[in-house]
RNA sequence: GGCGGGUUGCCCGAGCGGUCAAAGGGAGCAGACUGUAAAUCUGUCGCGAAAGCUACGAAGGUUCGAACCCUUCACCCGCCA
């Protein structure tokens, strides 16, 4: 089998470390305990989150033990970012979101395993409790002023706005958490996206400084579109997030399937399990066959499969294939339509109240408001039943009606809604 | 505690008494081209059919008229202590 290193290497999963040759040491020796942190800064984590995740599952199954970290603490008071202090959240909303993202992150690792069985952990539990004075003569006393102000975003926040002693200590509580869970579980190595090197680093030298010990560190790239664009923050806009009803798992799939080919690829490497000569497949595919979109895909398929299960994702399929298809919707039986439109967007009116067909494209959500409506409509943009609506005053009659209920409104290309129609 | 600067639409950012629903950029959206792709070009981008309404941190005030002036409050930032 592959040595777990090599795969996150072809991956394109390393932007940084310490040393490898060390570390392949270490993990050969047997299994290595490692973590990763996750900070409840929203109500759920979203796909970008995923690739530290997904990297604690290959460790695990390459014969490795994870430790899952929720920052209940760490959250509490924010890694310093580059746009500026951030606004402490409420202890009650910090503790909720702590909640929700325990959840979702214990879906992604094994825990039965005796060896390599995975461990649940929030740094509140140990950072609740301690005293100032015990955290500035412990943990404190070894950063150095000098090397904190020289790291990067600290460097930049000085130069604009400016940054809190709270947020300046970030960095202290992280690599306080190695520690612990190097003595209480001997973790030596942390992963995380890219962004946390300093922090890892951190954890890495107190380690060292405090107990001698000698543990690794390990970055993902930070995901980015082929504009260096971060990534998740298209389609609309929005995070693209696990929890079902912030990003459904129609959307979710959407999402994914959209992707470009000048990025596909390298999703596929970074959020699946499939083996290098599918991936290698898929590549050929892109290359040769672009149209057929077979990467784009499996890709929507793999990881809407991970993170929302089999049978979502047999519905998101089912239902995209019906709204996408070649055929005419007409001639979708009855289940198929019901189906699809379970898990497309949908809104409903009464045919009695002579509905247009801005208000269909209002109630089923595709737009706004009724001025970007009216625009759409204008554009062009405006289909019932793939029909092209160009008429803002256009009403749907009794026989548009799909099974005597349904009408498919699209916006554009992709955008595609169910409205549910009463007499 | 003192002095100074700031808070503008999804984001960045101009505006500094009328012609400002507010320049410019980014993002977003639509169309053309396609492959539910990218790039490109075009259009669009507070709500409203319109009259008009709401909006430039909050509340008051001055004025025929305020994002722009004044007062108070809140928050942010810098320098000094």
């Amino acid at each position: 089998m592959e040595h777990i290193l090599d795969e996150l290497t072809w991956r394109g999963l390393i932007a940084q470390s310490t040393d490898l040759d060390a570390l392949r040491r270490d993990l050969d020796a047997g299994p290595l305990t490692l973590y990763a942190g996750f900070d409840p800064t929203a109500p759920s984590l979203h796909a970008g989150n995923l690739v530290p995740l997904l990297m604690l599952t290959r460790f695990q199954r390459a014969g490795h033990r994870p430790i899952v970290l929720a920052g209940g603490a760490t959250g509490m008071v924010g890694d310093p970012r580059d746009q500026g202090e951030r606004t402490l959240n409420t202890l009650d909303v910090v503790a909720e979101w702590a909640e929700r993202i325990r959840g979702q992150l214990e879906r992604f690792v094994e825990f039965d395993d005796p060896r390599t069985g995975a461990i649940m952990a929030n740094n509140l539990d140990w950072t609740g409790q301690l005293s100032v004075l015990e955290f500035l003569r412990d943990v404190g006393k070894h950063f150095s002023i000098n090397v904190m102000l020289a790291r990067d975003t600290v460097k930049r926040r000085l130069e604009t706005d400016g940054m809190s002693y709270t947020e300046f200590s970030y960095l202290l509580l992280q690599s306080h958490d190695y520690l612990r869970l190097f003595r209480e579980y001997g973790c030596a190595l942390q992963v995380g996206g890219s962004d946390q090197w300093g922090n890892i680093l951190g954890g890495v030298e107190l380690v060292r400084r405090v107990d001698g010990g000698s543990v690794h560190a390990l970055t993902a790239p930070l995901v980015t579109d082929a504009d260096g664009r971060k990534f998740g923050k298209s389609t609309g806009g929005g995070n693209i997030w696990l929890d079902p009803a912030l990003t459904s798992p129609y959307a979710w799939y959407q999402y994914f399937v959209n992707v470009g080919d000048a990025d596909v690829v390298r999703y596929l490497r970074l959020f699946t399990f499939l083996p290098r000569e599918e991936i290698d497949e898929l590549a050929a595919d892109t290359e040769q066959r672009p149209h057929l979109r077979a990467a784009q895909r499996r890709l929507a398929e793999e990881f809407t499969r991970l993170v929302h299960g089999d049978h979502e994702t047999r519905q998101v399929i089912a239902a995209s294939q019906a709204l996408f298809g070649r055929g005419e919707l007409g001639e979708l039986d009855e289940s198929t339509l019901d189906a699809a439109m379970a898990e497309a967007p949908t809104g409903a009116v009464r045919l009695a109240d002579g509905p247009t067909i801005l208000d269909l494209l209002v109630t089923s959500g595709l737009t706004p408001s009724r001025g970007a409506a009216r625009r759409a409509v204008n554009e062009g943009g405006a289909y019932v039943n793939n029909a092209r609506i160009a008429d803002e005053e256009w009403q749907p009659a009794v026989t548009d009606l799909l099974h005597g209920r349904w009408l498919v409104v699209r916006r554009g290309k992709r955008a595609t809604a169910g409205v549910e129609v009463a007499p």
